[in-house]
DNA sequence: CTTATGTCAGGGTCACTGAAATCG
DNA sequence: CCGATTTCAGTGCCCCTGACATAA
């Protein structure tokens, strides 16, 4: 299942075929890069957070949640700060709950929205499922601290451009 | 849909909340900046591509096959290079054909394989599809030209390390 | 009344497993 | 017989649209 690795880079070779036709070479071998190591390291979280009955988004929630003050939030507030839409959090939150790491309970004052509140079970499992990704560098061990830090200041313009913050 | 933007970025939020309790927040601060880039760049391409017709995963085996020398591949040639599931393959070549951007044919030795061979219409529809990508900047024109080459070359590693190639 | 919140139904893409058929 | 190549059936995940009920 592992395949075979390549002699040769396959991103530079597209880069030289597509100099030749075309521009925007830097803009397309980013990009390129960008959703093949995305899929990489989601594929690698993935496997360290399986054994814990968790998806990556899963677990982004359970984290999310064990941050928030009173370990509940409104689900709206949740698919805001996760960048999720409505109708996946809602998914999420049923998952979670099957799982028991998660509770839905009634806001105090408005009746409308639902709060996910976080369980024994669910914080257990985030404290769990963390120390093995931490353990397992989280699929980027291939960088350096150094690395890792230019990698979030580079892709935070992308970000504030999509208008995720201000 | 476009979200109202949060007065704070919410990776810093999460990192300072994380470095009270656990390790390894460089790793979790650029996977998590990775992640969501590449939900918000492959949205945008997804954007583009869609008047054409096609996902990136298509125009990603358009593109392949364009650069090919006869302008057809076997399909496991392809999931070789695309780095996608043999099976991804199948449905992949299944769409294109049925929009008539590519042919299957029979291999002329190996009657095991089956090659996917662009037509005239899958040319014109990777030019098209690719003129529209280099205006739209792919999604990552809050980079400039160096910022673009830093990423790639930043995430070259992680690739290497994964297997991609030697 | 208008707006906000959450849910459900349903469709689309893609990844993967497991099995099968074909052929070298 | 063994291995490679492709395909199919089925499952799971997540995204999105549209519609709906409930309540501010």
């Amino acid at each position: 299942m592992p395949r075979q690795p390549l002699p040769f880079d396959p991103i530079e070779e597209a880069a030289t075929h597509w100099r030749h036709r075309w521009g925007g070479v830097e803009a397309m071998r980013a990009v390129t890069s960008l959703m093949r190591v995305q899929q990489l390291v989601l594929a690698r979280l993935d496997e360290l957070l399986r054994p814990h009955g968790l998806t990556f988004a899963r677990y982004e929630a359970l984290v999310l949640l064990s941050f928030s003050r009173h370990g509940a939030l409104p689900l709206g507030k949740m698919g805001e700060r996760l960048q999720v839409h409505p109708t996946s959090v809602t998914s999420i939150v049923n998952r979670l709950e099957a799982s028991g790491h998660v509770r839905r309970e009634r806001h105090p004052t408005d009746r409308r929205t639902t709060m996910a509140a976080l369980t024994e079970s669910g914080r257990q499992a985030a404290e769990a499922a963390t120390r093995d990704l931490v353990a397992g560098g989280f699929g980027v061990d291939a960088l350096d601290e150094e690395g890792l830090r230019e990698v979030t200041d580079l892709l935070r313009p992308v970000r504030r451009a999509a208008g995720d913050f201000t």
